[in-house]
DNA sequence: TTTAATTCGGATAAATTTATCCGAATTAAA
DNA sequence: TTTAATTCGGATAAATTTATCCGAATTAAA
């Protein structure tokens, strides 16, 4: 206790999203990256990053290559196909769609927790965000020098 | 891995944010009611609510009556003054005030991460619902039957 | 004064999330 | 063909969050 979080990711889902974000802007250079690589550039843990590449792999987020001079890339055309809310989606599943705000089992507008109504409007914005945010944006946000991903 | 949460606040937020609730819609009737009876009602785990009820009562959220006939209770003037916020920031601290979405250690508009400006908009969306949602509106919408603390 | 019901507070355990380790399988290059 | 670099996948460990236990302190009522 007593130093929570209430941010918004877990760390499984950052460095997801860190990942991406990076082989995406290498994919668009023509580049393969391997684990070793990634895990330096987004500045995680390099065997824990592997489980989640591995996720975002099944997901078909990513694409891998096995072997020497293997690694991951993003085929080019679909960078800008996938949504932030896929990549979340590939690690945390739905339950930003599903689960009520206080942990009831049961909850809806009908029968509702006392802040469902309050939730949904920010979980809606939350959506919204994730649906509408493109992995070529944040990529290309990065190549271009006005985001950083490592500090 | 693989079934992690997206869920809008910690168990102990819940707890938190439950017991509140019911402790304020008791205390609008001018009653106290113990840890048994909070924990029953908001269908948490006793002794961890105890845990909780203490941190509200130390943040002066709740008040607390030791001794037989204890229990919790809030001050009746106080209870349109106690927004949701509060409860949050008494127990998951001020992690949604600050605190990067990718988890960077240095995070601001000039340096931003990928989803800095993406992750601001949403969350000056839940700050603004934190704020604005007072615990006596809760309470209020449990006592008139619109909601429900416990399914 | 004694008893019983309660909050408080510390220690500890269980569950979950985060992280590491290591060997198998794969593949490019020597 | 052999070697070295890599992904894959299972087992396990560390850290954090969630949960339990228990005795001390407090207080209303018998």
């Amino acid at each position: 206790m007593w130093f929570l979080k209430l941010s918004m990711f877990s760390k499984a889902c950052e460095y997801g999203i860190k990942a991406s974000i990076y082989v995406a802007q290498q994919s668009l250079q023509g580049n393969c990256v391997n684990l070793k690589t990634v895990a330096k550039e987004i500045n995680s843990p390099e065997a824990f990053t592997a489980k989640i590449l591995q996720q975002l792999v099944k997901n078909k987020i990513l694409d891998s290559i096995k072997g020497a001079k293997g690694g991951f890339l993003i085929e080019e055309k679909r960078i800008n196909q996938i949504q932030l809310g896929d990549i979340v989606y590939a690690i945390d599943g739905d339950s930003i769609y599903t689960g009520c705000g206080l942990g009831l089992k049961e909850c809806n507008a009908r029968k509702p927790c006392p802040v469902h109504h309050k939730i949904l409007i920010v979980r809606k914005e939350l959506k919204n965000m994730l649906k509408n945010t493109s992995l070529f944006e944040l990529a290309n946000g990065l190549e271009i020098g006005l985001t950083y991903l490592n500090r």
